[in-house]
RNA sequence: CGGGGUGUAGCGCAGCCCGGUAGCGCGCUUCGUUCGGGACGAAGAGGCCGUAGGUUCGAAUCCUAUCACCCCGACCA
């Protein structure tokens, strides 16, 4: 492609709406554009990485014999009542009323594929069967965000696997785990795996594959040692406990006027704050719960209602002075009636501080196991980086992520739902046994650049470049260097390399070497005069900048030897 | 949906408090000079100041409403 004839807008300035990185080099490089929030058009360059990205996945799902299908986005609402989903989804579902008829845009296809498999899988001997597709879903995300990350039309590879029984759904999905690897390993993605409940979607094992990025939404517990990773609202954490003090020191109240935060408590003291024991009081099965952590550590609501088996609130300002009798920042553990529990990290612990369930007033010298009555203890803290890995003992750290694919095993909640059953080996009538699968097509390409950009711009490997060498002729009004740079274009699409050339006349050197920087291609072949009287070129390794002065006649060889060993 | 912010030329922004001819940089067009890290000079083109009401002799500027977009939060098969 010659850049004087493509269209490839790029951008000097930072867009002021991007903040993300992936999202101010795709609009820099002239990949995407916004049309509306969260709805994204590629142009050219970019739509050559999304297409790069599925033929990766096509080739590693079509080696686990898994078959392409196309389904419509459009459909009908029933099928989607069948499985109750209209309501689950609520208003991140998109509806369309045309005269009478009730339309959805699919935000996933589980009924579709399962309505398939309804009409034509009727026995064991048809199974395993593992269908998938690429294509676009709709989803009317509350907020999108981190341009293409979050969209509210995205691209998403999405397989199902159909089996007779759980053993061999065991087997489809140990083939989809497999076949995420390849995909990610290929796509030079650095990613780690949360083994996670698949929650909401019924079912039992399931894997997320995750990229650490700022601009990520869940965040998570890593250990690097051992590959232990969870959810901050479900990860534990090993971490020294505090020794009881040797003395108990008597309880006594301290005036702390207007000290409301454990900072403004620890300052007034000047104590230190895991000298202090927080409350927090939450509201479950409409009775108060005192929860108590250690200075600024937070309640991890997620754990707490794992705990107590129910959903909780926390409370509101004018019931926490009707249950303790003073406002936060000055409640307390003694004296408390209800329920307590207290972390695991406050277990036994002596002379420490806590709200005295009086306004502007605080207890020094609290002893928990002296003056708090049916304390109970129990891990509802959220787990901190630097603490221990529950596995290996390790430092954990913790971080935002992006999930990027998730493979699940559903089961038969659709299945059942929509009565797609097969005869098993004794003529008996069984729901099949399903699994998911899915990819974010454009968070992949998102993903990349968050892990491989610098200062200048994108820094794209062979595998997912939309070029594999950007060509630049430095000065076109030369002839020379016009005829030359023609030449080895030439020579090198002959050689099957993809090949951006930039020939246009009107951009100066710099200003091509800074666009080259900024679209990343893997090597850039630069043609100049000054060079050319010496017979050679330049060429640059984009990843390490790296500059070689290559003979003419031995580009094309050196580009072949370079591509072969990365 | 709650909180905060921004809408002025293709892009980035100033002007708004304190109402009175709509500006700057980049980009674009033409000509000339340059030509290996986002060149220089000269001459140009381009804007209903998001939209709708209101106040006023007069509104980008003040008031009201509304829409769009961004950030934080809630939500997230």
């Amino acid at each position: 492609m010659k850049l004087s004839k493509a269209f490839i807008p790029t951008l000097k300035e930072v867009p002021a709406d991007a903040i993300t990185a992936s999202h101010v080099l795709m609009l820099r490089s002239g990949m995407v554009r916004m049309l509306s929030a969260g709805i994204y058009s590629f142009l050219p360059l970019g739509y050559r990485v999304v297409q790069n990205i599925t033929s990766i996945i096509r080739e590693e799902m079509n080696a686990i014999g898994a078959q392409e299908f196309h389904l419509p986005a459009l459909n009908p609402r029933e099928i989607w009542e069948e499985t109750n989903r209209v309501a689950a989804f609520g208003d991140t579902m998109f509806h369309i009323k045309n005269l009478n008829r009730d339309y959805v845009l699919a935000p996933t296809h589980e009924e579709i594929m399962t309505y398939h498999a309804r009409n034509q899988i009727t026995s064991y001997k048809e199974m395993p069967q593992i269908w998938y597709q690429i294509q676009t879903k709709f989803r009317n995300e509350a907020r999108p965000r981190s341009g293409v990350i979050r969209g509210r039309q995205f691209l998403m590879k999405d397989a199902y696997s159909f089996d007779s029984s759980w053993e061999n759904l065991d087997k489809s999905y140990a083939l989809h785990d497999k076949a995420y690897r390849n995909i990610f390993n290929r796509c030079g993605i650095k990613y780690f795996i949360v083994g996670a409940s698949s929650g909401a979607m019924g079912g039992t094992g399931s894997e997320e594959f995750m990229v650490k990025s700022d601009a990520g939404e869940d965040t998570v517990a890593y250990c690097e040692k051992c590959g232990y990773a969870a959810n901050v609202e479900v990860a534990t954490s090993v971490v020294a406990p505090i020794a009881r003090d040797a003395v108990s020191e008597e309880l006594k109240e301290i005036s702390t006027p207007n000290v409301k935060s454990i900072d403004e408590l620890c300052a007034f003291l000047k104590i230190d704050e895991t000298q202090c024991a927080k409350s927090r009081v939450y509201i479950f099965d409409e009775k108060p719960i005192l929860i108590l952590i250690t200075g600024n550590e937070e309640v991890n609501e997620t754990k707490l209602e794992k705990l107590l088996g129910g959903s909780i609130r926390p409370a509101h300002p004018e019931e926490l002075k009707e249950i303790t009798g003073a406002d936060a920042g000055s409640i307390g553990p003694v004296g408390y009636k209800g329920r307590i529990i207290a972390d695991n990290k406050l277990k036994g612990r002596n002379n420490l501080y806590s709200g005295a369930n009086k306004n502007d007033y605080h207890l020094g010298g609290v002893d928990f196991t002296r003056d708090i009555k049916n304390i109970e203890y129990a891990d509802v803290r959220i787990v901190e980086a630097e603490e221990g890995c529950p596995n290996c003992g390790e430092k954990l750290g913790v971080f935002t992520s992006i999930e990027l694919g998730h493979i699940f095993k559903l089961g038969t909640k659709y299945s059942a739902a929509m009565g797609a059953t097969f005869l098993d080996e004794n003529g008996k009538d069984n729901p099949i046994i399903m699994g998911s699968y899915g990819i974010g097509c454009e968070r992949v390409m998102a993903c990349y650049i968050e892990q491989h950009h610098d200062e200048h711009g994108i820094i794209w490997e062979k595998a997912l470049a939309p070029y594999h060498i950007q060509l630049l002729g430095l000065n076109m009004k030369k002839q020379e260097v016009a005829e030359e740079s023609e030449k080895i274009y030439n020579e090198l699409l002959g050689s099957g390399y993809e090949v951006l050339f930039d020939d246009r006349t009107d951009a100066q050197a710099g200003f091509k070497f800074k666009d080259a920087d900024l679209m990343g291609m893997p090597l850039q072949v630069i043609v100049g005069d000054k060079k050319l009287k010496e017979q050679k070129v330049e060429v640059k390794i984009r990843k390490t900048g790296e500059r070689f002065d290559v003979d003419i006649d031995k580009v094309i060889a050196w580009v072949k030897e370079y591509f072969e060993k990365n």
